[in-house]
DNA sequence: TAGTGGTCTAGACCACGTC
DNA sequence: ACGTGGTCTAGACCACTAC
């Protein structure tokens, strides 16, 4: 036994030959893993330990567990997101909706949208969008759900002295989307930039996402100008680390 | 007691409390937290219960806890990796070190750099430079270190037949870097592609980089194509997601 | 030496999913 | 009904850090 001194396997131990294993081929993506209760009966150790082993495993991404069921080797199959070609000029002046191009035949669907019309800008949206603190913004929240599964959270924020009266206001901005609106008001974004963050979700948007654990987000802030350089658009987005690669295409 | 039936405090709970004190501001970065055993008198709990609400914060990202010492509230002061006007056909022209550009006033440095003169070409890695399979590549790999810690590793492959007796098997390959080694030769590269994606860390990476349970690594394969399309290298990066903010800067 | 976090055991009960 | 993962208690020992 192990119940004085050093236990002659650790949870780490578990695990480490679980992830070679999975390395190796021996599990592929989707095949059920040892639970619980096998590895307490292969490992001669106690639940919490065995429960140790997995719960890394879970954390590094390279398995998910489903309550009542057991616990499976984690697949990915992302969903490319090009940064740059799809903000040509083309899409939005030929009234193509930008996240049409995306999905590679799968289905990447705008699942909800809500506008709001003027509220007062979080201090460091005014300061991105060089507004007073405080000043008012329409925000635009948007999710993407593909084949069925929510992998973006958007929220846009435009100066509400831009965007107040048009169409922009509308769940629907029409054809081209809110960048050809801007066209039409003479402050078509020309010139943006995006900075790209990743770390681990916060609870809600674990839930607005249906992350599995060891999922990171990739937060996105893309600001758009106009020709003059004045700020437009500032779009938060939030992606599901583990259904996107985001793909820069440039030029030296 | 909560001996049986429903407890009267969870570790979800407790964590939740915790991260709502640290948003509200009530820990700073930096400071200390209540421990296990603080946790443990003021709300009633087992040790383990204790643990797992620190852990659930630790996994978040949102603290670092220091062994024999305490729990502290994390910091985010992350440096701009610019990924494309730091690819503008003058830094090398020029003969300047791609990488000093970096770091704003940051002693970011190459710590540690490894070349192979000729090896077989994985499998991935022979298929993005359109190598048969098996074929031989250069291959180069450094770590960048920030302040004294390390935050990015990186593995440069270039196909051997274009490599091999030129200075980009040296350790120091001239001023320029090997791109412009590679102008030399002719190959310059004019079109870069860069796919990235996020995850947890391989506890391999997660050692080379010293990174705090919860950091997130974020992976960049830039493929360098020359004027005539072809690859000529391929640079797959992995960052220390809590050191970096990623930046595309483009036009429409 | 005292305090901190890190690990493990042993046993209990709960909640979910399948059969 | 049964097996699965999810949570908690209670107590022990280890390892690291500061004083």
């Amino acid at each position: 036994m192990s119940r004085d001194g050093v236990p002659e396997v650790t949870a780490a131990e578990i695990a480490a030959g679980l992830r070679a294993a999975i390395a190796r081929g021996d599990y592929a993506p989707g095949d059920r893993l040892p639970g619980e209760n096998a590895l307490m009966d292969s490992h001669g150790v106690a639940r919490m330990t065995a429960r140790k082993a997995l719960a890394q495993l879970q954390a590094e991404g390279l398995t998910v567990t489903r309550r009542g069921v057991g616990v499976f080797v984690r697949g990915f199959t992302p969903v490319i997101r090009n940064g740059i070609a799809r903000l040509a000029s083309r899409p939005w002046e030929a009234g193509t909706p930008i996240w049409e191009r995306e999905a590679r035949g799968r289905a990447l669907d705008v699942d909800s949208i809500t506008v709001d019309a003027g509220t007062g800008a979080p201090d460091d949206i005014a300061r991105i969008l060089a507004l007073a603190p405080g000043a008012k913004v329409c925000r635009r929240d948007r999710r993407y759900v593909l084949d069925g599964k929510p992998v973006m959270l958007a929220t846009s924020y435009l100066p509400a002295e831009l965007a107040c009266g048009s169409p922009i206001t509308e769940p629907d901005p029409g054809p081209g989307g809110i960048y050809a609106r801007l066209a039409d008001l003479g402050r078509a974004p020309v010139h943006f930039r995006e900075d790209l963050t990743a770390r681990m979700p916060t609870p809600e948007q674990a839930g607005a996402l249906q992350l599995e654990p060891g999922t990171p987000v990739v937060t996105i802030d893309r600001i758009a100008a106009d020709a003059n350089g004045h700020p437009v658009e500032l779009n938060r987005m939030t992606l599901d680390a583990a259904a996107y690669v985001i793909r820069y295409d440039f030029d030296a």
